[in-house]
RNA sequence: GGCGACGUAGCCAAGUGGCUAAGGCAGAGGACUGCAAAUCCUUUAUUCGACGGUUCGAAUCCGUCCGUCGCCUCCA
Protein backbone atom coordinates (compact mmCIF):
# COMPACT_ATOMS: atom_id res chain seq x y z
CA UNK A 1 0.00 0.00 0.00
CA UNK A 2 1.51 3.52 -0.92
CA UNK A 3 0.86 6.05 1.27
CA UNK A 4 1.81 10.03 0.17
CA UNK A 5 0.85 13.15 1.72
CA UNK A 6 -1.76 15.23 -0.11
CA UNK A 7 -0.95 18.72 0.08
CA UNK A 8 -5.05 19.40 0.26
CA UNK A 9 -6.16 17.05 3.27
CA UNK A 10 -2.08 18.20 4.98
CA UNK A 11 -1.93 14.38 5.42
CA UNK A 12 -0.57 11.60 4.58
CA UNK A 13 -3.25 9.17 2.88
CA UNK A 14 -3.40 5.72 1.25
CA UNK A 15 -3.30 6.36 -2.49
CA UNK A 16 -6.24 4.45 -4.51
CA UNK A 17 -6.07 5.78 -8.22
CA UNK A 18 -9.91 6.35 -9.89
CA UNK A 19 -9.08 3.02 -12.17
CA UNK A 20 -7.58 0.19 -10.70
CA UNK A 21 -3.88 -0.13 -11.89
CA UNK A 22 -3.87 3.09 -13.88
CA UNK A 23 -2.35 6.73 -12.61
CA UNK A 24 -2.66 9.49 -14.33
CA UNK A 25 -0.11 12.27 -13.53
CA UNK A 26 0.43 15.79 -14.35
CA UNK A 27 3.10 17.97 -13.34
CA UNK A 28 3.89 21.09 -14.06
CA UNK A 29 6.84 22.22 -16.71
CA UNK A 30 8.99 24.62 -17.39
CA UNK A 31 8.32 27.91 -18.97
CA UNK A 32 10.91 28.08 -21.84
CA UNK A 33 12.98 31.43 -21.60
CA UNK A 34 16.11 29.97 -20.62
CA UNK A 35 17.84 26.92 -19.59
CA UNK A 36 16.89 25.31 -16.39
CA UNK A 37 18.29 25.91 -13.00
CA UNK A 38 18.65 23.02 -10.19
CA UNK A 39 15.81 24.18 -8.38
CA UNK A 40 13.95 23.69 -11.52
CA UNK A 41 15.48 20.09 -11.71
CA UNK A 42 14.13 18.66 -8.31
CA UNK A 43 10.57 18.32 -9.44
CA UNK A 44 11.60 16.67 -12.54
CA UNK A 45 13.88 14.32 -10.86
CA UNK A 46 11.58 14.02 -8.03
CA UNK A 47 8.33 13.42 -10.34
CA UNK A 48 10.04 11.17 -12.48
CA UNK A 49 11.50 8.44 -9.45
CA UNK A 50 7.56 8.78 -7.93
CA UNK A 51 6.64 7.72 -12.03
CA UNK A 52 9.42 5.01 -12.14
CA UNK A 53 7.95 3.21 -8.49
CA UNK A 54 4.44 3.17 -9.57
CA UNK A 55 5.31 1.85 -12.69
CA UNK A 56 7.40 -0.80 -10.75
CA UNK A 57 4.23 -1.35 -8.37
CA UNK A 58 2.41 -2.46 -11.56
CA UNK A 59 0.35 0.79 -12.33
CA UNK A 60 -0.04 1.79 -15.73
CA UNK A 61 0.85 5.80 -15.69
CA UNK A 62 -0.36 8.12 -18.24
CA UNK A 63 2.20 11.10 -17.83
CA UNK A 64 1.65 14.65 -18.58
CA UNK A 65 4.38 17.03 -18.59
CA UNK A 66 3.53 20.48 -20.11
CA UNK A 67 5.68 23.53 -21.61
CA UNK A 68 4.42 27.03 -20.80
CA UNK A 69 5.75 28.65 -24.46
CA UNK A 70 3.37 31.51 -24.16
CA UNK A 71 4.51 34.31 -21.46
CA UNK A 72 5.41 37.58 -20.70
CA UNK A 73 9.05 36.17 -19.91
CA UNK A 74 9.33 34.65 -23.17
CA UNK A 75 8.27 37.76 -25.20
CA UNK A 76 10.49 40.15 -23.24
CA UNK A 77 13.30 37.78 -23.96
CA UNK A 78 12.97 37.26 -27.62
CA UNK A 79 12.24 41.20 -27.81
CA UNK A 80 15.53 41.60 -25.50
CA UNK A 81 17.74 39.07 -28.15
CA UNK A 82 15.49 40.46 -30.89
CA UNK A 83 14.03 36.70 -32.40
CA UNK A 84 11.17 35.52 -32.52
CA UNK A 85 8.94 34.47 -29.20
CA UNK A 86 8.19 31.16 -30.70
CA UNK A 87 11.49 30.26 -31.73
CA UNK A 88 12.88 31.20 -28.63
CA UNK A 89 10.19 28.79 -26.52
CA UNK A 90 11.51 26.07 -29.17
CA UNK A 91 14.98 26.83 -28.74
CA UNK A 92 14.93 26.34 -24.85
CA UNK A 93 12.42 23.44 -25.22
CA UNK A 94 15.42 21.69 -26.81
CA UNK A 95 18.08 22.68 -24.62
CA UNK A 96 15.40 21.77 -21.50
CA UNK A 97 15.43 17.77 -22.64
CA UNK A 98 19.04 17.81 -22.83
CA UNK A 99 19.21 18.62 -19.06
CA UNK A 100 16.58 16.19 -18.14
CA UNK A 101 18.28 13.15 -20.43
CA UNK A 102 21.70 14.12 -18.27
CA UNK A 103 19.43 13.30 -14.93
CA UNK A 104 18.36 9.84 -16.58
CA UNK A 105 14.81 11.69 -16.56
CA UNK A 106 12.39 9.47 -18.91
CA UNK A 107 9.81 11.48 -21.41
CA UNK A 108 6.79 11.86 -20.49
CA UNK A 109 3.66 10.09 -22.68
CA UNK A 110 2.69 13.51 -24.10
CA UNK A 111 4.21 17.73 -23.34
CA UNK A 112 1.44 19.73 -24.39
CA UNK A 113 2.14 23.18 -25.29
CA UNK A 114 0.29 26.21 -24.98
CA UNK A 115 0.65 27.38 -28.33
CA UNK A 116 -0.79 24.25 -29.43
CA UNK A 117 -3.92 24.28 -27.35
CA UNK A 118 -5.23 27.93 -27.76
CA UNK A 119 -8.72 26.59 -29.53
CA UNK A 120 -8.91 24.32 -26.27
CA UNK A 121 -8.59 27.50 -24.11
CA UNK A 122 -10.95 29.31 -25.65
CA UNK A 123 -13.39 27.26 -25.27
CA UNK A 124 -13.03 26.52 -21.73
CA UNK A 125 -13.02 30.19 -21.08
CA UNK A 126 -16.02 30.76 -22.95
CA UNK A 127 -17.67 28.15 -20.87
CA UNK A 128 -16.64 29.88 -17.54
CA UNK A 129 -18.07 32.96 -18.82
CA UNK A 130 -21.28 31.61 -19.75
CA UNK A 131 -21.51 29.74 -16.29
CA UNK A 132 -20.85 32.96 -14.76
CA UNK A 133 -17.59 32.22 -13.04
CA UNK A 134 -15.56 34.89 -15.82
CA UNK A 135 -16.18 38.15 -16.71
CA UNK A 136 -14.58 40.54 -19.85
CA UNK A 137 -13.09 44.05 -18.97
CA UNK A 138 -11.67 45.50 -22.43
CA UNK A 139 -10.74 42.65 -24.16
CA UNK A 140 -9.47 40.74 -21.16
CA UNK A 141 -10.99 37.83 -19.54
CA UNK A 142 -10.78 37.71 -15.42
CA UNK A 143 -12.02 35.01 -13.36
CA UNK A 144 -13.95 35.60 -10.30
CA UNK A 145 -12.70 34.05 -7.23
CA UNK A 146 -15.41 34.96 -5.30
CA UNK A 147 -17.86 32.78 -7.17
CA UNK A 148 -16.22 29.75 -6.79
CA UNK A 149 -16.55 28.90 -2.96
CA UNK A 150 -13.83 26.36 -2.23
CA UNK A 151 -11.05 29.11 -3.46
CA UNK A 152 -8.42 28.81 -0.63
CA UNK A 153 -8.74 24.89 -0.26
CA UNK A 154 -5.21 24.16 -1.48
CA UNK A 155 -3.33 27.11 -0.16
CA UNK A 156 -5.54 26.85 2.75
CA UNK A 157 -6.50 30.58 3.55
CA UNK A 158 -9.61 32.12 2.86
CA UNK A 159 -10.32 35.02 0.58
CA UNK A 160 -10.24 37.24 3.47
CA UNK A 161 -7.43 36.75 5.12
CA UNK A 162 -5.62 36.84 1.69
CA UNK A 163 -7.16 40.88 1.34
CA UNK A 164 -5.86 42.01 4.54
CA UNK A 165 -2.49 40.99 3.62
CA UNK A 166 -2.48 41.47 -0.21
CA UNK A 167 0.55 42.98 -1.68
CA UNK A 168 -1.83 42.97 -5.03
CA UNK A 169 -1.63 45.64 -7.09
CA UNK A 170 -5.39 46.64 -7.16
CA UNK A 171 -6.55 47.38 -10.26
CA UNK A 172 -9.95 49.10 -9.85
CA UNK A 173 -11.58 47.56 -12.61
CA UNK A 174 -11.29 43.94 -11.00
CA UNK A 175 -14.19 42.67 -8.94
CA UNK A 176 -12.03 41.34 -6.40
CA UNK A 177 -8.22 41.86 -6.09
CA UNK A 178 -7.52 38.40 -6.30
CA UNK A 179 -9.22 37.82 -9.67
CA UNK A 180 -6.89 36.71 -12.04
CA UNK A 181 -6.37 37.07 -15.94
CA UNK A 182 -7.54 33.82 -18.19
CA UNK A 183 -7.26 35.88 -21.30
CA UNK A 184 -5.01 38.87 -22.29
CA UNK A 185 -5.57 41.18 -24.63
CA UNK A 186 -2.16 41.83 -26.72
CA UNK A 187 -0.32 45.46 -27.45
CA UNK A 188 1.05 45.45 -30.90
CA UNK A 189 3.82 43.64 -31.74
CA UNK A 190 3.45 41.16 -29.47
CA UNK A 191 2.34 37.63 -30.58
CA UNK A 192 -1.49 37.10 -30.26
CA UNK A 193 -4.30 34.91 -31.39
CA UNK A 194 -7.83 35.72 -32.16
CA UNK A 195 -10.62 35.09 -29.86
CA UNK A 196 -13.77 36.49 -28.95
CA UNK A 197 -12.74 39.15 -26.81
CA UNK A 198 -10.20 40.30 -29.49
CA UNK A 199 -6.46 39.46 -30.05
CA UNK A 200 -4.97 38.40 -27.28
CA UNK A 201 -2.92 35.22 -25.47
CA UNK A 202 -3.68 32.91 -22.68
CA UNK A 203 -3.11 33.57 -18.84
CA UNK A 204 -0.98 31.50 -16.98
CA UNK A 205 -3.27 29.62 -15.04
CA UNK A 206 -5.60 28.34 -17.96
CA UNK A 207 -3.19 26.14 -19.45
CA UNK A 208 -2.61 23.78 -16.81
CA UNK A 209 -6.06 23.15 -16.46
CA UNK A 210 -7.17 22.79 -20.03
CA UNK A 211 -4.00 21.02 -20.90
CA UNK A 212 -4.33 18.29 -18.03
CA UNK A 213 -8.00 17.32 -18.47
CA UNK A 214 -7.89 16.99 -21.99
CA UNK A 215 -4.99 14.50 -21.73
CA UNK A 216 -6.27 12.96 -18.42
CA UNK A 217 -9.90 13.59 -17.96
CA UNK A 218 -11.93 15.84 -15.90
CA UNK A 219 -10.68 14.17 -12.54
CA UNK A 220 -7.37 12.44 -12.60
CA UNK A 221 -4.91 11.14 -9.87
CA UNK A 222 -1.83 13.30 -9.25
CA UNK A 223 -0.54 16.51 -10.11
CA UNK A 224 2.91 17.56 -8.91
CA UNK A 225 5.34 20.84 -8.70
CA UNK A 226 7.31 23.08 -6.98
CA UNK A 227 5.57 23.75 -3.88
CA UNK A 228 6.16 28.00 -5.03
CA UNK A 229 2.98 27.02 -7.12
CA UNK A 230 1.02 25.93 -4.64
CA UNK A 231 -0.30 29.53 -4.70
CA UNK A 232 -1.87 31.12 -6.76
CA UNK A 233 -0.96 28.60 -9.26
CA UNK A 234 -2.49 25.65 -8.63
CA UNK A 235 -5.09 27.34 -6.30
CA UNK A 236 -6.13 29.11 -9.45
CA UNK A 237 -5.54 25.87 -11.72
CA UNK A 238 -8.60 23.78 -9.00
CA UNK A 239 -10.93 26.75 -9.23
CA UNK A 240 -11.10 27.32 -12.83
CA UNK A 241 -11.51 23.49 -13.65
CA UNK A 242 -13.76 22.64 -11.32
CA UNK A 243 -15.88 25.49 -12.13
CA UNK A 244 -15.85 24.52 -15.77
CA UNK A 245 -16.58 20.86 -15.10
CA UNK A 246 -18.03 20.76 -11.98
CA UNK A 247 -15.77 17.61 -11.16
CA UNK A 248 -13.08 17.09 -8.75
CA UNK A 249 -9.94 18.10 -10.50
CA UNK A 250 -7.18 16.38 -9.31
CA UNK A 251 -7.21 13.91 -6.01
CA UNK A 252 -3.46 14.11 -4.88
CA UNK A 253 -1.58 16.89 -4.75
CA UNK A 254 2.12 16.37 -3.97
CA UNK A 255 5.08 19.42 -3.97
CA UNK A 256 8.48 19.06 -3.87
CA UNK A 257 10.10 21.92 -1.18
CA UNK A 258 12.91 24.12 -2.64
CA UNK A 259 16.60 24.05 -3.03
CA UNK A 260 18.16 26.27 -1.26
CA UNK A 261 21.39 28.24 -1.52
CA UNK A 262 22.83 29.25 1.74
CA UNK A 263 19.24 28.36 3.18
CA UNK A 264 18.25 30.90 0.74
CA UNK A 265 15.31 29.68 -1.48
CA UNK A 266 17.46 29.19 -5.10
CA UNK A 267 15.31 31.57 -7.16
CA UNK A 268 15.62 33.75 -10.56
CA UNK A 269 14.83 36.71 -8.84
CA UNK A 270 17.73 36.33 -5.78
CA UNK A 271 20.00 35.83 -8.70
CA UNK A 272 21.69 32.84 -6.78
CA UNK A 273 20.67 29.99 -9.28
CA UNK A 274 22.92 27.59 -10.18
CA UNK A 275 22.42 25.85 -13.81
CA UNK A 276 22.30 22.17 -14.33
CA UNK A 277 24.53 22.19 -17.17
CA UNK A 278 26.89 24.11 -15.90
CA UNK A 279 26.25 21.65 -12.50
CA UNK A 280 26.83 18.75 -15.08
CA UNK A 281 30.43 20.27 -15.54
CA UNK A 282 31.76 19.25 -12.34
CA UNK A 283 29.47 16.50 -11.38
CA UNK A 284 27.66 13.32 -13.46
CA UNK A 285 24.30 13.41 -14.02
CA UNK A 286 23.31 10.53 -11.71
CA UNK A 287 25.47 12.02 -8.96
CA UNK A 288 23.21 15.33 -9.09
CA UNK A 289 20.36 12.50 -9.32
CA UNK A 290 21.21 11.06 -6.26
CA UNK A 291 21.99 14.11 -4.43
CA UNK A 292 18.48 15.45 -4.90
CA UNK A 293 16.56 11.79 -4.09
CA UNK A 294 19.31 11.61 -1.02
CA UNK A 295 16.36 13.72 0.84
CA UNK A 296 12.93 13.42 1.01
CA UNK A 297 11.36 15.43 -1.52
CA UNK A 298 9.42 17.56 0.57
CA UNK A 299 11.84 18.67 2.19
CA UNK A 300 14.22 21.83 2.03
CA UNK A 301 17.87 21.09 0.41
CA UNK A 302 20.89 22.93 0.11
CA UNK A 303 22.80 23.59 -2.51
CA UNK A 304 26.81 23.94 -2.34
CA UNK A 305 30.01 21.67 -3.97
CA UNK A 306 30.84 20.02 -1.21
CA UNK A 307 27.43 18.42 -0.81
CA UNK A 308 27.57 16.96 -4.53
CA UNK A 309 31.31 15.74 -3.78
CA UNK A 310 29.95 13.79 -0.51
CA UNK A 311 27.05 12.32 -2.50
CA UNK A 312 30.01 11.75 -5.44
CA UNK A 313 31.62 9.48 -2.87
CA UNK A 314 28.36 7.77 -1.20
CA UNK A 315 27.15 6.74 -4.54
CA UNK A 316 30.28 5.71 -5.61
CA UNK A 317 30.05 3.16 -2.92
CA UNK A 318 27.19 1.73 -4.20
CA UNK A 319 28.78 1.68 -8.34
CA UNK A 320 31.65 0.15 -6.16
CA UNK A 321 29.58 -2.89 -5.20
CA UNK A 322 27.45 -3.62 -8.75
CA UNK A 323 30.90 -3.78 -9.73
CA UNK A 324 32.42 -6.31 -7.52
CA UNK A 325 29.49 -8.17 -8.23
CA UNK A 326 29.46 -8.28 -11.78
CA UNK A 327 33.46 -9.21 -12.01
CA UNK A 328 32.53 -12.18 -9.83
CA UNK A 329 29.38 -13.51 -11.88
CA UNK A 330 32.52 -13.18 -15.06
CA UNK A 331 34.18 -16.04 -13.06
CA UNK A 332 33.47 -19.44 -13.35
CA UNK A 333 31.90 -21.48 -10.80
CA UNK A 334 34.09 -23.77 -8.80
CA UNK A 335 33.25 -26.42 -5.93
CA UNK A 336 31.12 -24.90 -3.54
CA UNK A 337 31.63 -24.41 0.08
CA UNK A 338 28.28 -24.15 1.77
CA UNK A 339 25.44 -21.69 1.98
CA UNK A 340 26.87 -18.48 0.47
CA UNK A 341 23.76 -18.48 -1.47
CA UNK A 342 20.89 -18.97 1.11
CA UNK A 343 22.74 -15.94 2.77
CA UNK A 344 23.08 -13.56 -0.81
CA UNK A 345 19.03 -14.61 -1.41
CA UNK A 346 18.34 -13.61 2.01
CA UNK A 347 19.75 -10.20 1.76
CA UNK A 348 18.18 -10.07 -1.72
CA UNK A 349 14.64 -10.68 0.04
CA UNK A 350 15.92 -8.25 3.05
CA UNK A 351 16.61 -5.37 0.31
CA UNK A 352 13.58 -5.57 -1.59
CA UNK A 353 11.09 -5.40 1.82
CA UNK A 354 12.96 -2.67 2.77
CA UNK A 355 13.07 -0.43 -0.32
CA UNK A 356 9.32 -0.93 -0.96
CA UNK A 357 8.49 -0.60 2.39
CA UNK A 358 10.33 2.99 2.11
CA UNK A 359 9.08 3.80 -1.21
CA UNK A 360 5.85 3.07 -0.14
CA UNK A 361 5.68 5.43 2.62
CA UNK A 362 5.39 8.56 1.19
CA UNK A 363 8.33 8.01 -1.61
CA UNK A 364 10.78 8.05 1.37
CA UNK A 365 13.79 8.13 -1.13
CA UNK A 366 16.66 8.46 1.94
CA UNK A 367 15.13 5.60 3.48
CA UNK A 368 15.04 3.29 0.51
CA UNK A 369 18.84 4.43 -0.35
CA UNK A 370 19.41 3.18 3.44
CA UNK A 371 18.30 -0.41 2.54
CA UNK A 372 20.57 0.08 -0.91
CA UNK A 373 23.43 0.69 1.69
CA UNK A 374 22.64 -2.06 3.73
CA UNK A 375 22.45 -4.38 0.63
CA UNK A 376 26.06 -3.54 -0.48
CA UNK A 377 27.66 -4.20 3.33
CA UNK A 378 26.46 -7.22 2.96
CA UNK A 379 27.50 -8.14 -0.69
CA UNK A 380 30.61 -7.38 -0.20
CA UNK A 381 30.86 -9.32 3.40
CA UNK A 382 30.38 -12.03 1.56
CA UNK A 383 32.17 -11.95 -0.96
CA UNK A 384 35.21 -10.52 0.05
CA UNK A 385 35.15 -12.94 2.42
CA UNK A 386 38.70 -15.43 2.24
CA UNK A 387 36.62 -18.47 2.45
CA UNK A 388 34.05 -17.15 -0.65
CA UNK A 389 34.49 -19.94 -3.30
CA UNK A 390 31.34 -19.62 -5.53
CA UNK A 391 29.73 -22.47 -6.79
CA UNK A 392 26.74 -22.84 -9.66
CA UNK A 393 24.13 -22.10 -6.80
CA UNK A 394 25.52 -19.17 -5.44
CA UNK A 395 26.58 -17.83 -9.18
CA UNK A 396 22.35 -17.46 -9.73
CA UNK A 397 22.03 -16.24 -6.51
CA UNK A 398 24.78 -13.20 -7.07
CA UNK A 399 23.17 -12.82 -10.44
CA UNK A 400 19.85 -12.65 -8.57
CA UNK A 401 21.76 -10.06 -6.41
CA UNK A 402 22.91 -7.97 -9.32
CA UNK A 403 19.44 -7.66 -10.74
CA UNK A 404 18.17 -6.87 -8.05
CA UNK A 405 20.40 -4.00 -7.39
CA UNK A 406 20.18 -2.71 -11.21
CA UNK A 407 16.36 -3.02 -10.77
CA UNK A 408 15.89 -0.87 -7.73
CA UNK A 409 19.16 1.50 -7.45
CA UNK A 410 19.17 1.64 -11.15
CA UNK A 411 15.75 1.23 -12.78
CA UNK A 412 13.78 3.37 -9.94
CA UNK A 413 16.16 5.76 -8.50
CA UNK A 414 18.30 6.23 -11.57
CA UNK A 415 21.60 5.26 -10.99
CA UNK A 416 23.69 4.70 -14.18
CA UNK A 417 25.45 1.20 -13.55
CA UNK A 418 27.50 0.30 -16.30
CA UNK A 419 26.68 -2.95 -17.05
CA UNK A 420 29.10 -3.69 -19.50
CA UNK A 421 31.79 -3.33 -16.99
CA UNK A 422 33.89 -6.30 -17.16
CA UNK A 423 31.53 -8.29 -19.16
CA UNK A 424 32.27 -10.27 -22.31
CA UNK A 425 30.28 -7.96 -24.36
CA UNK A 426 34.17 -6.65 -25.48
CA UNK A 427 35.99 -9.87 -25.68
CA UNK A 428 38.88 -8.51 -27.16
CA UNK A 429 39.42 -6.00 -24.15
CA UNK A 430 38.79 -8.53 -21.75
CA UNK A 431 41.31 -10.86 -23.33
CA UNK A 432 44.31 -8.51 -23.45
CA UNK A 433 43.23 -7.09 -19.83
CA UNK A 434 43.16 -11.19 -18.97
CA UNK A 435 46.81 -11.51 -20.38
CA UNK A 436 48.47 -8.43 -18.83
CA UNK A 437 46.81 -9.38 -16.06
CA UNK A 438 48.94 -12.49 -15.77
CA UNK A 439 52.05 -11.34 -16.98
CA UNK A 440 51.48 -8.77 -13.66
CA UNK A 441 51.15 -11.87 -11.79
CA UNK A 442 54.51 -13.35 -12.78
CA UNK A 443 55.83 -9.79 -12.17
CA UNK A 444 54.50 -10.14 -8.91
CA UNK A 445 55.88 -13.62 -8.45
CA UNK A 446 59.35 -12.43 -8.59
CA UNK A 447 59.22 -9.07 -6.56
CA UNK A 448 59.75 -7.21 -9.79
CA UNK A 449 57.46 -4.31 -8.33
CA UNK A 450 58.63 -1.62 -11.66
CA UNK A 451 56.71 -4.25 -13.88
CA UNK A 452 53.85 -4.92 -11.68
CA UNK A 453 53.23 -1.45 -10.84
CA UNK A 454 54.02 0.24 -14.47
CA UNK A 455 51.25 -2.30 -15.85
CA UNK A 456 48.99 -1.21 -13.14
CA UNK A 457 49.30 2.48 -13.96
CA UNK A 458 49.11 1.99 -17.42
CA UNK A 459 45.96 0.28 -17.44
CA UNK A 460 44.72 2.70 -15.20
CA UNK A 461 45.19 5.70 -17.79
CA UNK A 462 43.58 3.68 -20.02
CA UNK A 463 40.73 4.04 -17.59
CA UNK A 464 41.25 0.22 -16.76
CA UNK A 465 41.57 -0.59 -12.59
CA UNK A 466 43.02 -3.17 -11.14
CA UNK A 467 42.34 -4.32 -8.02
CA UNK A 468 44.43 -7.39 -6.03
CA UNK A 469 42.09 -9.57 -3.71
CA UNK A 470 43.00 -13.15 -1.85
CA UNK A 471 40.76 -14.52 -4.76
CA UNK A 472 43.34 -12.98 -7.73
CA UNK A 473 43.15 -9.51 -9.17
CA UNK A 474 39.81 -8.12 -10.39
CA UNK A 475 39.63 -5.41 -12.93
CA UNK A 476 37.03 -2.65 -13.90
CA UNK A 477 36.83 0.55 -16.05
CA UNK A 478 36.74 3.38 -14.20
C1' G B 1 0.36 41.83 9.45
C1' G B 2 -1.83 36.64 7.99
C1' C B 3 -0.53 31.45 7.16
C1' G B 4 3.08 27.52 7.27
C1' A B 5 7.66 24.62 7.65
C1' C B 6 12.05 23.38 9.93
C1' G B 7 16.06 23.06 14.06
C1' U B 8 18.84 15.12 15.22
C1' A B 9 26.90 13.81 15.64
C1' G B 10 32.25 17.72 12.22
C1' C B 11 28.88 17.47 7.59
C1' C B 12 24.47 15.23 4.93
C1' A B 13 20.18 12.63 6.67
C1' A B 14 16.06 8.78 8.40
C1' G B 15 13.13 8.20 12.55
C1' U B 16 6.96 11.36 14.94
C1' G B 17 5.16 7.56 21.98
C1' G B 18 8.44 2.15 24.09
C1' C B 19 14.39 -2.82 22.43
C1' U B 20 21.32 -0.16 22.94
C1' A B 21 18.59 7.16 18.06
C1' A B 22 18.88 4.07 10.73
C1' G B 23 22.14 4.96 6.62
C1' G B 24 26.05 7.85 4.04
C1' C B 25 30.40 11.32 3.94
C1' A B 26 34.56 13.02 6.72
C1' G B 27 37.97 11.82 11.10
C1' A B 28 40.74 8.23 14.42
C1' G B 29 42.66 3.27 15.27
C1' G B 30 43.18 -1.67 13.31
C1' A B 31 42.93 -5.96 9.50
C1' C B 32 44.19 -7.27 4.44
C1' U B 33 48.25 -5.64 0.65
C1' G B 34 55.11 -5.58 -1.74
C1' C B 35 52.75 -0.77 -2.47
C1' A B 36 47.96 0.75 -4.06
C1' A B 37 42.81 0.36 -4.82
C1' A B 38 38.62 -1.83 -2.99
C1' U B 39 36.74 -4.05 1.31
C1' C B 40 36.08 -5.38 6.44
C1' C B 41 36.36 -4.52 11.95
C1' U B 42 36.41 -0.92 15.99
C1' U B 43 35.45 4.06 17.20
C1' U B 44 32.61 9.11 16.66
C1' A B 45 25.06 12.09 19.68
C1' U B 46 23.56 8.95 27.67
C1' U B 47 21.14 12.40 23.49
C1' C B 48 17.59 14.86 19.38
C1' G B 49 17.45 24.16 19.55
C1' A B 50 16.12 25.91 25.09
C1' C B 51 12.93 25.63 29.21
C1' G B 52 8.54 23.74 31.30
C1' G B 53 4.21 20.20 31.06
C1' U B 54 1.35 15.45 29.84
C1' U B 55 2.78 10.11 30.36
C1' C B 56 4.88 4.18 33.63
C1' G B 57 7.71 5.92 29.27
C1' A B 58 8.90 11.54 24.45
C1' A B 59 13.58 13.32 19.63
C1' U B 60 8.40 11.94 18.74
C1' C B 61 2.31 14.88 22.10
C1' C B 62 1.13 20.07 24.47
C1' G B 63 2.84 25.15 25.94
C1' U B 64 6.36 29.13 26.00
C1' C B 65 10.79 31.02 24.16
C1' C B 66 15.15 31.27 20.81
C1' G B 67 16.92 30.54 15.82
C1' U B 68 16.37 29.66 10.47
C1' C B 69 13.47 29.58 6.21
C1' G B 70 9.14 29.75 3.02
C1' C B 71 4.19 31.38 0.98
C1' C B 72 0.83 35.64 0.78
C1' U B 73 3.71 39.11 -6.39
C1' C B 74 6.70 36.07 -11.27
C1' C B 75 8.98 31.65 -9.35
C1' A B 76 10.01 24.41 -9.54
Amino acid sequence: MIKLYNTLTRQKEEFKPGEPNKVRMYVCGPTTYNCIHLGNARPLVVFDTVRRYLKYKGYDVLYIQNFTDIDDKIIKRANEENIDARALAEKYISEYFKDADALNVKRADHYPKVSEHIDDIIAAIKKLIDKDYAYVIDGDVYFNVRKYEDYGKLSGRSLDEMKSGARVQIDERKKDPLDFALWKSSKPGEPSWDSPWGKGRPGWHIECSVMSTKYLGETFDIHGGGADLIFPHHENEIAQAEACTDCQFARYWMHNGFITVNKEKMSKSLGNFFLVREILQKFSGDTVRFYLLSTHYRSPLDFDNEKLAMNEKSLQRIKNTFALLEQTLNKKPVAGNGDSGNRILKSVDQLVADFESAMDDDFNTALALAAVFEFCKEMNITINDESFRPDKDTLQALEKARDTLYKLAGGILGIIFKAEDTAASDDLVSELVQILIEVRQNARKNKDWTTADTIRDRLKECGIILEDSPQGTRWKKS
